[in-house]
DNA sequence: GTTGAGCGTT
């Protein structure tokens, strides 16, 4: 098919621009949005219905009409649009909405120009929905972005439009994923304790508390001090722990990230016996020194208690006649 | 003051 202009404006009546379709005949969503940002889909006035029709879309690519394209001017729509739309899309591939589980997540934003600030993000990323949380990362000390953020959207549905589409900002194409932080659906741990990740240091027992008890009732928070940008907080019930593990959270504006408070590789033949407890017992310590990194030096202090021993083993009967009351 | 694939002061 020879290639073909599409014509494509914001509104009927204003001024279309002409859009290069693809050599199938096909448009693409991209081509779209990089001459309006938020573009989620087309659509016309029928000649015949005299009603607008939607664009057909399959991931991304629009298809013409049964007539072809034609002179007719496309009208953009945009999420923030017709709301009333979106829920039909969603009724009709209802196969997807069970395979989701229509929570909202952070989203890496990659790619942003230097210049991009978080108001930007959020001018940007409102077109798609309510916006809830914007970051740009920044260096500590320069100040300078380090070329990415992260978006937070009130609606499932706008999350699903931003992941679905790259993005065109402040002159930069950048991508919006789920970052790296959200872990898959693996086999559940069954800890009534979860560990709390990315705490600011106003945030009090009593604030994470109040926070959580409307997933159920909690047993116990804990800040470590110094301040370490983590917490952990434990509830009466294993599962409603478990069902935030993945999850961000969002507390004072902030956003947490909650997992598992044992690690993967953690000894779980002990935690089944049930000789050792959830709060301070063995398990959990070692744990507990294994990710605040104190770990290497309790082995660096074992070792040198062990050279002790050995140096000291000349003048006694036995390497561990220390041990001996008399 | 520089850069351009990545992953959030655990």
């Amino acid at each position: 098919m020879a290639e073909v202009y599409v014509r494509v404006a914001e509104e009927e009546n204003e001024e279309p621009m002409e859009i290069p379709s693809e050599d199938d005949g096909t448009v693409l969503l991209s081509t779209v949005s990089a001459q309006f940002p938020g573009a989620c889909g087309l659509r016309f006035r029928s000649p015949v219905s005299q009603c607008m029709r939607g664009v057909r879309i399959v991931e991304g690519v629009l298809h013409a009409p049964e007539t072809g394209w034609g002179n007719m001017v496309y009208v953009v729509n945009y999420p923030k649009d017709n709301k009333r739309k979106m829920e039909e899309i969603d009724a009709s591939s209802a196969v997807k909405m069970k395979r989701g589980d229509m929570k909202t997540s952070d989203l890496i934003v990659l790619g942003l120009p230097w210049k991009t600030t978080e108001q930007d993000l959020k001018d940007y990323f409102s077109t798609f929905g309510e916006v809830i949380m914007v970051q740009v990362k920044r260096d500590g000390r320069s100040g300078n972005s380090k070329g990415f953020g992260f978006v937070r959207f009130t609606e499932y549905e706008s999350q699903e439009k931003v992941i679905a589409q790259r993005h065109m900002i402040d002159g930069r194409w950048c991508d919006c994923k789920f970052p790296n932080s959200k872990q898959g659906p693996d086999e559940p741990l069954r800890s009534r304790k979860v560990f709390v990740g990315r705490c600011t240091e106003d945030m009090t027992t009593d604030e994470l508390r109040q926070f959580f008890m409307q997933y159920g009732e909690v047993t116990d928070v804990f800040i470590p001090k110094p301040f370490r940008a983590f917490a952990f907080v434990t509830f009466a019930d294993d599962q409603v722990a478990q069902s935030l593990c993945g999850e961000d959270l969002i507390i004072k504006g902030v956003s947490v990230h909650i997992s598992n408070a044992e690690p993967k590789h953690g000894n779980r033949q002990f935690d089944r016996t049930g000789r050792f407890g959830n709060g301070f017992g063995t398990v959990s310590f070692c744990t507990f020194l294994k990710k605040t990194r104190h770990w290497k030096l309790l082995t660096v202090l074992g070792n040198f208690i062990i050279l002790y021993i050995f140096l000291h083993s000349g003048s006694r009967t036995s390497p561990f006649s220390f041990c001996k009351s008399n």
